[in-house]
DNA sequence: CATCATAATTGACCTAGATCAATTCGTTGC
DNA sequence: GCAACGAATTGATCTAGGTCAATTATGATG
């Protein structure tokens, strides 16, 4: 880039005192370009605010209960939060884990088809589905991004299926740890060493596995040199080309 | 409704005529209720005509393999299509089965993520992507439609999830047969008895089991009275609250 | 209608991952 | 530093569903 392109003063003295007045908060939120919210121009993000709460829980709080009226979705902007169902005998299937600018309560319905519940802290901003959808009526590009987002978690959901039809144990690790280095990646964070925030029995409850198949798996894979485990809940991955291979099972 | 509201001669006068004229083929669709076609007014078919193309194939023909660039969708006017994942030594996901007025190609890539097969013999409509990118900017209601539609794909996909993660094979076996005849239904044609067009392979990988186990489970739930098998591939139902009860997990 | 090919069923046996049962590791609070 | 408790790891054994191997239906074809 030029150096004719840095922005001149006559420029940012129109831009600075606008931040200064109380420019909606949304302008100044780290995650924005990965949320729904990248769907607004700046100055239409006071629109999106006025319509929201922000709320933060702590790790283990529920945020709903499947079967709920779904009345709200949220924008995550930090944290890990995770989305199961049930089955009637305690059989539980964690249906995704979500992490800063990830968007919950796409798949639609009149209820929540999932429970969700904080793995860590995390923040969150609230929308009432009616609202977010008068919203959309005015700004088609919101509406544009949520068919976006709709979309790419519809090829997601493909390759979790494929994962839990027809992978090994192995292969699910290798899948779903490299999953998270891709993810932290997309959110501008170091893919490598890769964060495991959640507990050994989450983990088994999202690849079909129990805790004790995950645990022996990991260590077989530390044990062949691919990955090293770090304090503080982290992954290195050693042999990335490995471990692809192992995830699309060669 | 009373009958004042037949119509009257003048307006059949003007709608008489202009279906003889050749009024979109997509006015007398059978599936237009169905499919996404239903967001159009029934004057608005015609640009929908305009721009796709119909299609045949038969059972066993390929309409396109997974990596291929998605240059179009379809839209499927008849029959049974299945989307499929490989892994490189072979192992297959059946991700889905499609029928009359099934969308192909919600699921947002360059590429096409799946390979999609012929069950029995299809109609469907191309529509190359970009034209019908194009037709949703001027018709809204197109836009909102398959945002719709995305979103219950992904309600659907999550009920696929918790079965290919957490169910056993009965309940697995129970839960799909349950699903093709909530489909049927859907579609207007009856609930039961239900067709299974596929094979016990492709029921197979479907569910995330072998041929073997998908045979030996439906055997043991006819023995025990819950479905019968006639011919031509359908099943009857005949305890439904049983088999919804094995299939919900209890 | 006999022939061949393919799909479905059934049986015998095997194995990946589950289950059950101890340890061991990490944290948190005192 | 040291209990105390939950999470993770490791080991021993079990089993649902897979694999391998016939056998039997079910169509398609000349």
């Amino acid at each position: 880039m030029s150096r004719e392109e840095k922005p001149n003063t006559a420029i940012l003295s129109r831009a600075l005192p606008r931040k200064k007045q109380g420019l909606s908060p949304c302008a100044a939120c780290e995650v924005r370009h990965l949320a729904v919210c990248s769907a607004l121009k700046t100055d239409d993000l006071d629109e999106l605010d006025a319509i929201l709460t922000r709320r933060d829980l702590s790790a283990g709080d529920t945020l709903f209960d499947e079967g709920e009226p779904a009345r709200n979705v949220y924008n995550l902007t930090s944290g890990c939060l995770k989305l199961y169902k049930l089955l009637p005998d305690g059989r539980r299937q964690v249906t995704g884990f979500l992490f800063a600018g990830d968007f919950v309560g796409l798949a639609n319905s009149d209820d929540y088809i999932y429970s969700a519940e904080a793995v860590t802290q995390v923040a969150l901003c609230r929308f009432e589905k009616h609202k977010l959808d008068h919203l959309m009526n005015t700004h088609l590009s919101l509406e544009k991004r949520l068919l976006g987002m709709a979309r790419f978690e519809l090829v997601e959901a493909q390759e979790q299926i494929l994962m839990l039809g027809r992978k090994t144990a192995m292969e699910r690790i290798a899948s779903f740890i490299l999953m998270l280095s891709d993810r932290a990646q997309r959110r501008d964070e170091p893919a490598d060493p890769v964060k495991l925030p959640m507990s050994r029995n989450d983990i088994g409850d999202y690849l079909g596995l129990t805790t004790e198949t995950v645990s022996r798996t990991i260590t077989r894979l530390r044990k062949n040199g691919i990955i090293s485990l770090d304090s503080d809940r982290s992954i290195t991955i050693k042999q990335r080309e490995t471990m692809n291979d192992i995830a699309e099972g060669f």
